[in-house]
DNA sequence: TGTACATCAGTGAACGCGCGTTCACTGATGTAC
DNA sequence: TGTACATCAGTGAACGCGCGTTCACTGATGTAC
């Protein structure tokens, strides 16, 4: 049952999508191609005519799944100065939210792919570099928005590299014990985005919860 | 061959040891039983007098993993106070420099546990979760001494615990690049070392590099 | 435009390997007398 | 204290399952005439 060259493409695509949110919630060992195949709609056997190998797949997976972030962090420098300042503030308590903790299909690639990106083949891990590069050059360029020019150039972007740092790591945390310790999973997040606020001090705002 | 009650229970600990090293090393799926009995000089055959699962030993190397962890930050509790403040700065530095970052036998086990807790058993996870929050407990008492009490306790253990999600996260993201963009990776690391820095300023040293 | 045939995306069975787990066996240890 | 026997930590072969990969086959598509 020959199939339609813009047909097999279409396939093609759907397979690189599905895989991008299914090694997200599930880690690269956690989906075998069978699954990866039926969540596009197919049978396994034709992976082959698609994917040298479930590594390509993987690494292309990555850099589908990457090239969202980085286009939607690079999409601020096109936005209005002070919208500028509120989209960041918003990303930032997006990012710490529970719901976003949570999710498990659309969670950062950049932590998704983080941890397992050193054991993964070189071409991943080319990918998944290329891709935080450029997004934390967006992510520095959206901070130095949100926090004006005060001070010097390189001072900022560290700045931006950490503070993307602690989201990242907080979210690895709060993750790490959402199951057996909810409380202290709520904590990291709230603690992390209250020092990240721009103020700098602790907003009492946090979330709706007491 | 039966062995002498000594030498057996000497061989269980030898075991849960060198697969606290392994499996923060390679991940828990990155380690097959027969691995995890060689390293202790033992054949895998006898993996199950010593414990019912390879999950039963995941969450037995963990809780090693990180009782030495969370005894390393608690012993700071017994410093002099300006101890304290030297402890606490070196620890960062320790534990942002690239050696930590290359470490992987003995790497911080928040780090090389929370990416994959969650998908793990549920006494692992539990396991995970004590650990991170008496070590959290610990590191936020080291970092007042650090701070001083200018501010509010919630508001110091906030910023300790935003502090060490920024430690997490810079060490996820430093590895995760550091075969692919080596310059980055180092980037990532003196970035966040600098932000965390009590001046809060940059500071120009780093560490032997340019 | 219509016909004949080669192509190749997709199917499902099968292969082969690695790994967690089980099992029959060994022989020194620990214990009962 | 010495002897006889049961125990059980350790060994290495084997089992069974899952998964990445291969393969023979199908039949609609795309193409050559």
């Amino acid at each position: 049952m020959r199939i339609s060259k813009r047909q097999a493409a279409e396939n093609h695509e759907r397979v690189v999508n599905s895989a991008a949110r299914l090694f997200r919630e599930k880690g690269f060992d956690g989906v075998c191609v069978a699954d990866l195949m039926r969540a596009a709609g197919l049978t396994h056997g034709g992976f082959y005519n698609h994917f040298a190998s479930k590594d390509e797949l993987s690494a292309a997976a990555c850099a589908r799944a990457l090239a969202q972030s980085v286009e939607a962090i690079e999409a601020v420098a096109e936005l209005e100065p002070d919208r500028k300042r509120d989209f960041f503030r918003e990303y930032r308590r997006n990012y710490l939210s529970r719901r976003s903790r949570d999710a498990t299909a659309f969670r950062c690639p950049m932590v998704a792919f983080g941890a397992d990106a050193p054991r993964q083949s070189e071409a991943l891990r080319r990918q998944y570099a290329a891709g935080l590069r450029r997004y934390l050059d967006g992510f520095a360029r959206a901070f130095r928005a949100d926090r004006g020019r005060r001070r010097g150039e390189a001072d900022l972007r560290a700045e931006a590299i950490a503070q993307f740092a602690a989201m990242v790591g907080a979210v690895v945390l709060a993750r790490g014990v959402a199951k057996a310790d909810p409380a202290l999973s709520d904590e990291i997040l709230e603690a992390t985005l209250a020092a990240l606020e721009p103020a700098g001090g602790y907003s009492p705002k946090s979330e709706g919860r007491p």
